[in-house]
DNA sequence: TCCGCAAAAATTGTATGCAATCCTGAATCG
DNA sequence: CGATTCAGGATTGCATACAATTTTTGCGGA
């Protein structure tokens, strides 16, 4: 009856339980069905994927490392709740480095790759279209997994990992600061990209990726500097 | 008599110990005290600084997140042996990250951080000068600390957080590949680059900056590809 | 009613015990 | 003589027990 067995009916899930909980635990923060602020304990946790605290405790000091929580000592962990100069920092440094990612992965897309790209942005739109929180869910992974599909084409495994925290943490701000609730918008923006991947055009892909950052930067409101402590405790 | 209480003979080490492990570990990777390969045996490091296996574990757990220890289920922690190609990606991401933190640091760098910069530097040249394994170490330490220095200059702590992984891989990489025994070589360079900025010059600290990362680079020998399986069992 | 304050409850930090797995090496068989 | 197998020991994976700390609760007084 616990979650892990629903969610892999059959699948081995025999190793790293610890692993598994901390995916799972991801994809409840980075498509929102845990909201920034969230306590995760250990205990509750552990009933839930029927697991002692010592395997959950794993999980959440990876998911720490990650940025996706933060603990604090003899009080346990939370669901970040980054500030706006935190998010500012996830932007900036999505700038700096997924334009290079960018030039790398139209240097190396092979044709394969190219129908991944086209099934993700197909399945993006589909999602698009349909109504309702699962649909939306969906969406934002999707669209997030655009991304980390082109960190992986771009074949760097340390960047890829860099890649994965920030994509992760930035489904975070916008779910704290997003303005319009389609935030995950750019879906035209990541056909454009494609079509500069396809052509092998690592400037295009590049200045095209920096400025779909900045667009989805754009529809953020991050005045609130001063204001957040008291939101932060709102959202506990 | 444990090894923490000498290395912090009064400090607050009361809280998170933890960390404290993973610190003093992660020292003795990055200066080589701990060749790549060790086996890093979880009762072993306990015994060492006097605390239960779950603390260790723990310690080792973030080490394997920062790439420096690679766990193998059932078998255990040893220090981390970079193939070839992960070194590559290291020094790929290093030439993607480092010019642009290079040049968020010239536009920022304040005349009291310069002159921490001038202090680090002072520091690097005098142990340049020392004999012995100790000032060896203290200089391949001195070294990288100057490109955290310039990433914290930047200031942002997720690309801070990048180049601390990047900095202590990039020692390892040094230590398996490098040709030359000084391999910390770029005095020189270093000097330059704080020359850049302090005079807010962003472009050319930036390109400073990128062919001091080719100059290391070009002291490593990277060919032996397919030779490393073999090297890899020796090194146990 | 509101504010301290102390005891209880809950939660995390750490140590330890047991089961599972892996490595070693010697005995056995071809 | 070489390959194989199978105890024995060592090491990790996980659960649990206990200690330390925080949070909550209940009470008395202003």
């Amino acid at each position: 009856m616990n979650i892990a067995d629903h969610a892999m009916p059959e699948l081995g899930a025999t190793e790293d339980r610890s692993a598994m909980i901390r995916d799972h635990l991801r994809d409840a923060i980075v498509d929102r069905r845990l909201a920034p602020g969230t306590k995760l304990s250990e205990a509750e946790v552990g009933t839930l994927f029927d697991v002692s605290r010592t395997v959950v405790r794993a999980a959440l000091q990876a998911l720490a490392f990650e940025g996706l929580v933060k603990t604090e000592r003899n009080r346990g962990a939370f669901v970040a709740n980054p500030s706006p100069d935190e998010a500012r920092q996830v932007f900036d440094s999505r700038r700096l480095i997924e334009p290079g990612i960018a030039r790398a992965a139209a240097e190396r897309i092979t044709s394969a790759q190219i129908a991944a790209f086209r099934e993700r942005l197909h399945d993006e739109s589909r999602l698009l279209s349909e109504r309702g929180p699962s649909a939306r869910r969906a969406e934002i992974h999707a669209s997030g997994d655009f991304h980390l599909l082109m960190a992986s084409v771009a074949g760097n495994a340390i960047l890829l990992k860099f890649m994965e925290e920030l994509v992760a943490r930035s489904s975070l701000v916008i779910a704290l600061y997003g303005r319009s609730g389609a935030s995950s918008c750019g879906h035209t923006d990541h056909g454009a990209i494609l079509r500069a991947l396809e052509q092998h055009d690592a400037d295009l892909a590049s200045a095209l990726v920096l400025s779909h950052i900045d667009h989805i930067e754009s529809d953020l409101d991050l005045r609130v500097s001063e204001g957040m402590p008291l939101r932060d405790a709102l959202t506990l």
